[in-house]
DNA sequence: CACATAGTAATGTACGTACAAACCCACCTT
DNA sequence: AAGGTGGGTTTGTACGTACATTACTATGTG
């Protein structure tokens, strides 16, 4: 493991236990290389993530402040930019359950914005956060029927769908649409992910087009209200 | 002006003049270092942003390679977000059922990522769509007592908390943070409503924090399932 | 007492070096 | 011909140094 993100992980812990209370101003970047034994280097490494996801704030002249004690624990996702929705599949871990060939009537189709009879492929799955027990969604993923290889790639931790797409099948990605909503978990889901029935899910809608406006694939998430969190942020600069 | 920012701007127009071309590999960090005379430690730090911003990709043992042209993407996403945020209180009835000063205790004070102890203005409030007969959504909204005015430009349709804070108190919101999630509806606030209990609830948390991350106001949504749906695109151009 | 100013301490920027890890490709072996 | 192997290239990580900029503090001066 770099050290960076040893750094990273620790001081979070650190953090988190209070050692660094919120509000408090922490050591100096030369003071916590000396108390962790790194660089000065690799100090701002490891806390420019920490800024990055606004547990601290640097400020020049005055030192490093604990602004929050910690990512609260439903698994946070940072989804605020493509590149974040890459990143956000680097650190979770897919199981694919089932697969089938289906045709679309005309609810998906209206759901998936994508053609009243055209074939795709179904794939039941479920997601972990990478390091954790229990999982945290039920997930369906729709494939065009040409774009099957991708499933041998998205076992466990994979590449985003983007990557996929673009290094099997030269297929860039164009845009992205996303719904949200609230629903209760089907009774079926509930089950797979061992919670009770009646729990509130987040309903996540992601379909992906390319550029003349094809649907390329699409995915519906059921998020277990209170082991996951949706956080964008945006920032003038 | 910094170097790092320099050489950013600068990369950035090369690609958008394609000089160096969608799908192509830049020059090597230790060349473009020679080519604008400056450090490899620096080219890094104008690419960061350049891989944050998705416009370029680097892989070790490859080279960094160009995977769009569009300059200014980034900056028209934070637009469009922010302005599509303004348009929903354009388009959307505020009621405010109540107001009350309070003290923020451990467990708000991590909500909002504000300091524990602080005082805040918390309004009741309900929100309905314009022309729309049912209410969508129960919402509290937290000030900070100094821009108590704020309240009486809040009731009904109204400019969004961004303009309210610019033009009345000349204060400007550097970033917003958006939490979304999902939970049950309140007792409560389903009756507010008038909403089954049990129904499912999309749950909103947006905090808004000046340039040095204070926290000016933030609010708490909480949508009716069936009524209301958050829907994001992003577009490479 | 109010205000300007110098000093100090922190982060920000920038240079350098070195080696590790990942990747590609040409070469060699089977 | 297929597949493993090694070397070279490129990014990733990590160390060091130095000075600039920013923010606060203490001091001196009117």
């Amino acid at each position: 493991m770099p050290r960076y993100l040893w750094l990273h992980q620790t001081l979070l812990d650190d953090i988190s236990s209070g050692k660094y209370p919120v509000g408090s101003l922490m050591p100096t970047e030369e003071q916590l290389g000396r108390i962790y034994g790194v660089s000065r280097h690799t100090v701002r490494e490891a806390t420019r993530k920490l800024v990055d996801s606004g547990l601290i704030v640097r400020r020049a002249g005055v030192g490093t402040c604990v602004r929050a004690a910690s990512l609260n624990r439903p698994y946070v996702a940072a989804l605020g930019s493509l590149k974040e929705l890459m990143d956000y599949t680097n650190t979770t871990r897919l199981e694919v359950l089932g697969q089938r060939f289906i045709t679309a009537d005309a609810a998906l189709a209206r759901d998936l914005h994508c053609e009243s009879g055209s074939e795709w492929l179904e794939l039941q799955t479920r997601r972990h956060v990478m390091g954790q027990d229990n999982p945290i969604s039920i997930t369906q993923v729709y494939l065009r029927p040409e774009f099957a290889r991708v499933v041998e790639h998205l076992q466990g931790a994979h590449p985003s769908i983007y990557e996929l797409l673009r290094t099997l099948y030269q297929q860039e990605v164009n845009s992205v649409m996303q719904h949200i909503g609230a629903t209760l978990m089907p009774v079926k889901a509930a089950r797979l992910l061992d919670i009770k029935t009646g729990s509130p899910a987040l309903r996540m809608l992601r379909c992906y087009f390319d550029p003349i406006g094809r649907l390329l694939t699409a995915s519906v998430n059921l998020y277990v209200a209170d082991r996951f969190q949706l956080v964008t942020s945006w920032s003038q600069d």
